[in-house]
DNA sequence: CCTCCTCCTGAGACCTCGCTGAGAAGGCTG
DNA sequence: CAGCCTTCTCAGCGAGGTCTCAGGAGGAGG
């Protein structure tokens, strides 16, 4: 999942950043409102959290810019307490979400969440792929009733293949999605496919996570 | 624990947030209908205390509004004495509790402890985990027959846990709802997290409190 | 059948995360 | 003020997780 973060003070923005980061999310820093407007356009997010205080476009603005482009990527907007713009103001150009400063790391993140479960058509909580199942919150991987324990990268590579069951993702996808790099040797995702596949395909061997030679890779939307 | 409190007056409100936190509350603000509607929408509180009179949106409204969208979080509402609403309505609408102003701050704990003890009626006063319990009420902790000493954090740090036994809860969020704080070194929940093995695992070494390596801990339901 | 290329995999280096003991700082009690 | 308790910080360590590398299997194309 990746997210955008517009935020001229450098230490918050750190620190979101290394949060939501431990969090699993893939994490873009954008340091004024032109910048962050640019990074949104351009950039495939799956939410925005913009600052509404920031240098040279306010993400008043941003946000009134980006929905008059047709462009509804989720945004969720942070405020100071005693801002000059009401919140409410912010809801009515577009906003998905806010949150006033200072706000807690935890409710942050439990909001970004809700908006990109809300956003992509209500997706249930627990993804499910044949007997196979993933449930994101409680972190927890099912094999029927026998739970599979997974390190935090396999996790976030398996979350990401069941978000798109069925679907061939590249390499450079994975590498984007999960490793938020792009210029990393792709073989790391071949590492990481065979070590889920020794998790997840159990004793007699299914073929849940299929190798599309050329293109990429596929769960299977059966199981396997 | 965490506490919402939708109130208006702002000298009343400051009082409340000092006086809930000296109690051990971690405690958000809202001072408005509105405002308390959204942030008791999307904040993860475990009680909301709601003042009737309010500017905008009426505590009212707002209890029935989030009724009306399953949101089943313990609500206390606080009404003027002379107030035009009868409390009996406010239980209509779905309120947990009442107290009329001026009330006693004393009384006012307790029915916030006894809201939190009973979840809506859906939990057991006192939390279990194989032969572990808890009693928030008494502030005691039992292995079996035996009473288990714990300083003030180790006992909130505790009883977080068992109140989301067999899920994995990450530091950030132990952060939160335990020290109410974000930006401090995790580490210190690794040292209290030591502790509370050192007491609660006995002689010999259960494992009630589980390490999920990269994702947090869990206190398993049964209780190691 | 041979060659090229993609993908798989075992070994191992490296680094991060979580645990722990030591102890400083602050508050409360006697 | 001394002694005790609680909270929190720090630094070192060990285990576990991540990633690199190189060799090999096997499909695709000639």
């Amino acid at each position: 999942m990746r997210v955008l973060v517009v935020e001229d003070e450098r230490r918050m923005a750190a620190a979101l950043q290394r949060g939501l980061q431990a969090e699993g999310f893939a994490v873009d820093l954008a340091h004024d409102g032109e910048q962050g407007l640019h990074e949104a356009r351009h950039g495939e997010y799956d939410v925005v959290v913009l600052d509404i205080m920031l240098p040279r476009l306010s993400g008043y603005n941003v946000c009134k810019q980006l929905r008059a482009e047709e462009n509804w990527v989720p945004i969720l907007m942070l405020s100071a307490k005693d801002g000059e713009y009401d919140m409410a103001d912010g809801l009515d150009l577009g906003a998905d979400d806010y949150l006033t400063k200072p706000f807690s790391y935890v409710v942050l993140v439990a909001r970004l969440r809700a908006l990109l479960r809300r956003d992509s058509g209500r997706r249930p909580a627990v993804l499910g792929a044949g007997d196979l199942s993933l449930d994101p919150a409680r972190r927890r991987v099912l094999r029927g009733e026998t739970a599979i324990e997974l390190t935090p990268r396999e996790f976030a590579l398996l979350e990401f293949l069941m978000r798109r069951r069925d679907e061939v993702v590249s390499k450079a996808e994975i590498l984007e999605h999960v490793w938020d790099t792009f210029d990393t040797d792709p073989n790391v995702v071949e590492v990481y496919v065979g070590y889920l596949r020794r998790k997840i395909d159990g004793p007699f061997g299914r073929n849940a996570l299929q190798t599309v030679r050329g293109a990429g890779y596929r769960l299977a939307g059966d199981g396997g």
